[in-house]
DNA sequence: CTGGCCAACTGTTCTGACCAGTTGTCCATT
DNA sequence: AATGGACAACTGGTCAGAACAGTTGGCCAG
């Protein structure tokens, strides 16, 4: 086993177990001693994971009683709409661009520095996933709040919280993830170089160009997957957001 | 008897720390084996108790090294966050630009019909201001709901939100809403032109402008109503502003 | 001054034990 | 036969201590 954390691991088995309708909605998880010698780690571990998957309401633990699954384990979190995974992504390549384009001029010495730490953070440890997505996370939080403006700041959150809490969009995220080891660093570098030089323009088109590759990413995986119908309607989307892209 | 868990309790007495300002952001907390001795349970809780806060987002476990407090954390937890009126105008500025441009090559007749009978309405009624204001409210809905993309028009639904329940704001705009009276229907109508052309840099460009005029009417209104000293900040916020749309 | 090594941190996981709440059964009482 | 309570066999919750692994900073040889 390497770098990862065990109980996330241990956490995504069972939640892949769920997914699969191993165990329907309502019903109960097997005990904390029988997963434990089942999926080969110890009770402490399983119970770790199941705190995380309470976290993210795929489940509920009763003490003296049993782990339930949660009749919405693969539904939408009330708070948030049901959006896909690309709705999210190309909602995110218009909104974050502005971000970066407004944080350029202003951006301090020390959100750079922070940056750059975290640039050299997901370059190390990108073995494990769920460290990077926080990595990624922060490094997109702090454009964010460098922008100087609420109203952004709690709009990227909530874009984030999309991401990270539908599930739909989680395991589409997961896919492909393993897509972006060196091009994902690259662009991240490209945003914050634009950041340093305070190029307004730069940054909008480096943020823009992130997301955009991601989003052909998603269209590609989606194209290998489905139906002709599918893809048509897949190319179209991608040819509307390229234009809309054009803005010289 | 209080059946609530204890990793929970802790978690909360951390975050109430953390709130307090014990721990400033980007600083680590004390290790797992102090606060455990502190707070009188064991490291297995302490760990429990970092994992849910990690789940929430206030804290990053970075194995090796530490617990170490996120930038969010002090944030509100409230439905809506504490923002300016002008941070929400500049917001919406960048953001529903791109959701004009996104929605302007695929918006249909039946949408621009309605955008038409919107601009209808509210060149009569605008003795009315709280009619004006839904019908305002549609208009802008309409344009992202026709982007066709749910996440989009969640964030317009979420900023418009911000428009009418944050009391701050509200006055703000009440201050200000006589000056739009002409100027406010030509713009939108050259929003709806532009969309009926299906040409997205200019639905961008006329949104942007839109939101660029009431943007100034604020500041104007500010530097009225403000010291000096405040005045600059407004002037250089504005400068920024306008940097950063000069996109051609 | 630099490079590499080492020691003193940090979190991670395991083991095995005991505590506490829940639930179903079964027997004594009514 | 019906009811009620005690009990046993679960369940999760917490603990202490140990061994492991990654990070960090200082120290020393080059």
């Amino acid at each position: 086993m390497a770098g990862r954390r065990l109980f996330q691991d241990i956490a995504d088995k069972i939640a892949a177990m769920i997914a699969e309708g191993a165990f329907p909605p309502g019903s109960r998880l097997p005990g904390e001693r029988e997963l434990a010698e089942k999926l080969g780690v110890s009770r402490v571990t399983v119970r770790e994971a199941a705190i995380a998957l309470q976290a993210r309401g795929m489940v509920r633990i009763k003490t003296g009683s049993g782990i339930y699954i949660t009749d919405r384990a693969v539904e939408t979190v009330d708070d948030l709409p049901a959006v896909s995974a690309f709705e999210l992504t190309e909602a995110r390549a218009l909104f974050e661009s502005e971000a970066a384009a407004l944080a350029a001029p202003i951006i301090s010495d020390s959100d750079l520095a922070k940056l750059n730490a975290l640039l050299n953070d997901m370059s190390h440890d990108d073995a494990d996933a769920e460290q990077a997505t926080a990595s990624d996370r922060e490094f997109h939080m702090t454009i964010a709040a460098a922008s100087g403006n609420r109203a952004i700041i709690h709009v990227v959150n909530t874009l984030w919280r999309m991401r990270t809490e539908l599930s739909e969009v989680r395991e589409a995220h997961a896919s492909i993830c393993h897509h972006d080891g060196m091009t994902r660093q690259d662009e991240h570098g490209a945003i914050v170089k634009a950041l340093e030089e305070h190029d307004a323009k730069g940054a909008r088109l480096a943020m823009r160009q992130h997301f955009g590759r991601l989003l052909e990413a998603m269209l590609d995986a989606n194209e290998q997957q489905e139906l002709i119908e599918l893809q048509r309607k897949a190319a179209e989307s991608r040819e509307r957001f390229l234009m809309s892209s054009r803005m010289t």
